[in-house]
DNA sequence: CTGAAAGCGCTTACAG
DNA sequence: CTGAAAGCGCTTACAG
């Protein structure tokens, strides 16, 4: 009897090959206790008649785990959150573990998704990507009564992945110093849809101490909290130099390569040049930073979607001596490009009005 | 009963709420035939007990559809397919259907995918995004029984929704014709782990065009085709030049925005400005454009998401008047920018020299 | 080694 | 309006 999609049964398969349905099912699961011939005979009619199981079924009749893990994404189309899932599909689908992918990038979006819990009774562990989770959310999470872990950002309450933002921030602004900037722009970015991070980035403070370090004293009109996107650190940009007319910055340390392509933008168009006019340093390596020899803290994302996936695998199969990290760093490097360098000698201001382009 | 994950069955609902199984069921389900007032008490007490059913256990039960897609994508973390996914996922899930995701970036993933069918009685129809599908993974696929949708690209067998390739060569070209360009350059790419896409693309087409109705010949020595990847149209750009060394280019015309940006690093280095010394176009409109002030030939990659994911809602639930598109084609415009300029006066050569960076 | 039977969590004719 | 029963496609004790 076939099912309703059209595709064949367990029975069907048992008839033809003439055994009970619990042989049949036994030599499909290499089960012991069938014997090769009889073993043989239903796996050459499985394949015959392309017969695969019902996973759905075999799920509700021995009570396994689903083999699925819900995917809790802001942006696929962000490189940062498809580089992410790009990690953990890679490892999961290794391990024949299927993604149901959830985004929640704006407000309504994540509203819905933790109020109705979509994924609720179909998955056996969720992974929420780089986004913070609050009290009720994560109230609504332990709900679904799975496993969770939380990839590309820190986490008091799961597993975790990701990059020491402070050791991020200070490795960039420590660069600048070495080149003897003292007069550093920040342009520092958060997501709007995406309350909850902490007000200061450890990023922030990588930066501050980075210039306390070199006995320089923070000066706010340098630093500009924006909303996330290049257009947007284009914008704050222009703001920062419109404001420090006379004390121009040498360099700009930028939270993310992508901010930092909008701030050269600007930078580009008021007619300097990199870095013989200003530098620039941001933090990812995004495939734009090689492209536009930008000088970057690099990380490598899809290995914390990698290390997330196997988090989440442990979270699956509790290994025993329950030796599974709970928590982990993933590496960054300094990746210096063509978009750092000496402070300029400013003799001659910059050339502000030549807009070359 | 409370069933391996510890959620609650609806038995434990019915029994709670002192009526029979069915009565719970219908009840949830709001089919007639349930008194007010018992369907009010199963009502309360579900969700009192924060009760969910089991959507496996429905499907079975039912036979309905699993309201589940399969996605297979070659690159999430790509910008164009990351936009697609969320164009599609956005749909999607308003209608509650679930997204499984599969990449099948190289060729081992692809050649696994298609024989193991990992997707296989896990979903109602799986949708193809941007990579063509050769005749023995078609009747793999079709073993699926299942609806399948092409997005992002054109196919004979399926419904789909693409841009029209031809066009945007066209389109890109007869600007750079019309700012009086005569020598233009073009870097077309594949994917080399895409075979299968027709060897002269659309876009290729549409520039051979465009140059023809200008009363241009064809010169081979401007062309490349590189595999994907702005480094590649970076070194493409070099070979390009110096195989060109008397009569260089003016212009080029890059396939898509992220090879415009390699040929730009190296145009850059070598000390040329945009437009000034030489003009670019691409296609896309990546994010990236906007900030390095590229001309390109815009696509909305998310509506053609959103798009497809109706397509799959078609395919889903057939209307009765067979009324659904099967192909439609997403527009696109020119967006011009500064990198796009009339033909500079040759009478200096470019400062070939003078690396400015 | 093999099979009849019960059960997973639900739905849906079929009777009342 | 309500419920007992059969059934969806499988697995798994329990007997033989």
């Amino acid at each position: 009897m076939t099912d309703q999609r059209g595709s064949l049964s367990l029975s069907d398969i048992a008839r033809e090959a003439g055994v009970s349905l619990t042989t049949a099912s036994r030599a499909l699961n290499n089960s012991y206790g069938v014997s090769a011939a009889t073993r043989d005979k239903v796996l050459a009619t499985a394949r015959r008649l392309d017969y695969v199981v019902s996973p759905d079924a075999v799920r509700l009749a021995s009570g396994s785990r689903t083999q699925r893990v819900a995917l809790v994404v802001p942006h696929v189309e962000r490189w940062f959150f498809g580089e992410m899932v790009n990690g953990i599909e890679t490892v999961l689908a290794a391990a024949n573990v299927d993604l149901l992918l959830y985004q929640v990038g704006g407000p309504e979006d994540r509203q819905d998704f933790f109020s109705r819990l979509p994924a609720r009774r179909k998955v056996d562990a969720v992974v929420v990507v780089a986004f913070p989770v609050d009290r009720v959310e994560q109230e609504r999470l332990e709900l679904m009564g799975v496993g969770i872990v939380a990839a590309g950002g820190q986490s008091a309450a799961y597993p975790y992945v990701c990059i020491d933002d402070y050791q991020a921030g200070r490795m960039a602004v420590d660069h600048l110093v070495e080149l003897g900037h003292r007069r550093i722009a920040m342009i520092a970015a958060h997501d709007p849809d995406q309350p909850g991070w902490p007000m200061r980035s450890g990023r922030s403070e990588g930066y501050v101490d980075a210039l306390a370090a070199a006995g320089v004293a923070v000066d706010n009109s340098l630093i500009r909290d924006v909303d996330w996107g290049g257009l947007n650190a284009a914008a704050a940009m222009d703001d920062i130099f419109d404001a420090a007319q006379g004390d121009p910055p040498t360099a700009v340390f930028a939270h993310s390569d992508e901010l930092a392509l909008g701030a050269m933008r600007t930078l580009r168009r008021r007619g300097m040049r990199f870095p013989e006019d200003i530098s620039i340093v941001g933090i990812d390596d995004h495939p734009v930073a090689a492209l536009t020899d930008l000088t970057t803290v690099r990380q490598s994302v899809r290995e914390q979607g990698e290390i997330a996936a196997r988090l989440i695998l442990d979270v699956l199969n509790p290994v025993a001596d329950e030796g599974a990290p709970r928590a982990v760093t993933a590496p960054i490097t300094l990746t210096v490009r063509a978009s750092t360098g000496p402070v300029p000698n400013r003799t001659r201001p910059p050339a502000q009005a030549t807009r070359d382009h």
